[in-house]
DNA sequence: CAGCATTGTTGGCACCGCCTACATTCGGGG
DNA sequence: CCCCGAATGTAGGCGGTGCCAACAATGCTG
């Protein structure tokens, strides 16, 4: 089958993949440039299609980039659970989810942003609220175990957790922020996760 | 001198002291509709000026961002100043400062979001960067002292300041992302630093 | 294969940031 | 004291944006 080519080398009238190849886009833009550059006339320039064209696959802008907070999640999930080994003892399980983490944060910084971004909340969207539960979840599991076996104070997981979370996420902060060398907080992650279980009291 | 009113109800033709007026109109603008709203030309009508009168105190929107955090780091250096008392005990002490530091991350969250915002870099002004050094500093000088005191562990205490302060910055970052209810956030605080000094590890 | 829902296109609206040319006012040196 | 340059404010225009409505092409399904 030829492909109706009519006479020019003009494309099908329909794009075919227009969300994706959005997003796609999208995610581009904003590692290359900053959030802050991005416009859905410049994507859909960039997908060789109207400036209106976007408008059928995302009601707004905001919602494209919800959808792309979305991908975030799923994708830093996913880097999560493959970094975590349920094998390995409890520090050296922390350190390596740890830097699963902080590395994502380092190189999906923007993106990152996004997904921290509180302007869900409205909707909230749900499917993202389920996101994001499940990338807290491979750390809980890690916080839930090592209590099981006493090897952490007791207290609400959950709360353990939130501590446990925000310190990391303080760290990729200041990372993306420029107060931390990248390296610097890659390279620390061992050390940090020590302080985190042992404190910073002198034993 | 009864003022040369030329014959309407007209303001004067210079405004007098327009650059505090628009820092003040966006800060309010920030707090009520977010980043996201802040535009020059809105400023500039509710400060009754033209649209273009803004460009002679800020050449740029990104420096009118820039100078708008800077009043942050001076407010949040002050706030961290007033609620440091060097008489209390190390763990009271770190409180209060963690307190105060959550109150303010929390009642002025957006503003908080563009000090943090990684895009001074270029110039880096280098007022902005004396201004994080003297936010950073209240913190800084708890943990020398106790060290001194050795009520704290060894390292270097600009380490173990990043490590507190990225700890302190993550349940910030949650509780503006609204996975944490700000006065849990608040509540907690004592118990979050009680963890941060003893470490998840049961001794 | 007819008709309807989906997906794109065109054009327009209001707003934005930034620029340039011009107007008014202020303040300091002759 | 006054005059002239520096500061500050104004008017208008340019290219860009997001969003919307009306219309066109296509795909799918009964």
């Amino acid at each position: 089958m030829p492909a109706s080519r009519p006479t020019q080398e003009s494309r099908p009238y329909h794009h075919g993949d227009l969300r994706s190849t959005l997003l796609a886009g999208a995610e581009r833009t904003l590692r290359e440039k900053g959030t802050g550059a991005l416009s859905l006339r410049e994507l859909a320039r960039e997908a060789g299609v109207s400036h209106a064209a976007p408008g059928r696959h995302f009601k707004d802008k905001q919602a494209l980039l919800n959808a792309l907070a979305l991908v975030g999640y799923d994708r830093l999930g996913q880097a999560l659970e493959g970094a975590d080994d349920p094998t390995l003892p409890l520090e050296k399980r922390l350190t390596a989810l740890a830097r699963a983490y902080l590395a994502f944060s380092i190189d999906n910084a923007e993106l990152l942003e996004l997904m921290y971004a509180r302007k869900h909340e409205p909707d909230a969207s749900e499917q993202l609220a389920a996101a994001v539960d499940r990338t807290v979840g491979s750390l809980e599991r890690v916080i839930a175990d090592a209590q099981e076996r006493g090897e952490i104070i007791a207290g609400d997981p959950q709360y353990l957790t939130l501590v446990t979370g925000a310190t990391l996420q303080g760290i990729a902060s200041f990372a993306a922020g420029g107060m931390l060398a990248p390296e610097a907080a890659l390279d620390g992650t061992e050390e940090f996760v020590h302080l985190l279980l042992h404190g910073l009291k002198p034993r």
